[in-house]
DNA sequence: TTAAAATGATACCGTACAGTACGGTATCAT
DNA sequence: ATGATACCGTACTGTACGGTATCATTTTAA
């Protein structure tokens, strides 16, 4: 006999605790398989419940992906939005965002995110602009509206505030990002604060009013 | 009736022509679908041929993708290769460099080939490994490498080479590779030549010796 | 001319897939 | 008690897949 929903869920569950408990069962299989190797009727072995309740809360599979990428990026959005840098000096302010940014991005579910996203820009291309318009995109712009702030406040000196972005975000995680995503083991990044002020030490360098 | 394969390829064509017109077709097919969604079927469909010949060549599916890969990720590199930088001031070897990164990684090929190896990482570790070896690592390296000549001959004061080669192919690519494998439209890069002279002169400005 | 090698056509096998249908059960508010 | 809702179990449909086997045909080279 299968496994009984009510059995794994923790009781006190609101309504659609069913739909949340698919959700994230499904999730972890996406980002195991991608797209297309993952099948419901594993998802269905992992849940433990009936094909029917996973085709009434989703219309199908592709529904059912749209619906675990949604999600994946919307939690991975929130952990870079909750920077407060108004209070800082603007080396505390960048070593901060830096440390961050490798901690998020870094992450085997940022990875693995990237990865199911990237495999199905041509299946589902709409969902690949989302992701960068709502992710790297959105990084980029709310970057350049801190430089822009910085400057007027005249800690930076800075001509080209996208260049600078290019060259703040892209320093810090081309290479990094790069080996991560292609399962190399990442034999640097040994601690994540010490690159972040190296990073930031250099950016100001650059920068800095003054310097 | 199916297309006859002889009336497709060039006469004259040697032995095994029949395995590189397979694998011609396969590498646009597994470009356009990745691995599981490509089909042994619509591959026979495109090139012509019967199953036979195809299983004749190659163990099975993923015999063919390697070889897809291999083959795909050879003709990148050796694009890459070619730069012949001995005579040239720094500055005119950095752009020489830069321009040709910019176009072969940015790529319609090279960004499809970057799907597809990404893709498959879980269902084939070794493929993420070796393209990152044989390419963007070996990039970094060869990168390093020209670095310590010029240092050497003094056109360059680099305390650390590996972060100024992230701060160069970061700077580069980062933003731009994530937009294209995302499929967004690149607004930027409207002029190769002109980001590869800017981001020169940016990593300039910063190692150049006596600066 | 002839034999070997390469390729073709086709049928087939077992399996897995996405998705549907339907009868039945448990919970709970009214 | 009743009815609504959510869920379960399972059988089913049609399709497509990767891969094999068989035999005919064509090409190549001696």
């Amino acid at each position: 006999m299968a496994v009984r929903a009510a059995e794994i869920m923790e009781p006190g569950t609101s309504a659609h605790a069913k739909r949340r408990r698919i959700l994230t069962v499904a999730t972890e299989l996406f980002l195991e398989k991608g797209f297309s190797a993952a099948s419901t009727t594993e998802l269905l072995r992992r849940t433990g419940g009936s094909k029917s309740t996973v085709y009434s809360y989703f219309t199908d599979k592709a529904g059912l992906f749209t619906a675990v990428v949604d999600e994946l990026l919307v939690d991975s959005v929130s952990l870079l939005d909750s920077l407060d840098l108004a209070e800082l000096e603007v080396r505390d302010a960048l070593v901060k965002i830096a440390d961050q940014y490798l901690k998020v991005v870094l992450s085997d579910r940022y990875i693995g995110l990237m990865r199911i996203v990237i495999a199905e820009v041509n299946r589902f291309p709409e969902i690949g602009v989302a992701f960068y318009e709502r992710g790297p995109g959105l990084s980029y712009s709310k970057f350049k509206s801190f430089l822009a702030e910085r400057i007027a406040n005249d800690e930076l000196n800075i001509e080209d505030t996208a260049r600078a972005t290019d060259l703040f975000f892209g320093t810090l995680l081309h290479r990094e990002v790069l080996m991560r995503i292609y399962g190399v083991k990442s034999s640097a990044l040994r601690n994540r604060g010490v690159v972040a002020a190296a990073v930031s030490n250099e950016f100001l360098r650059y920068y800095r009013n003054g310097s």
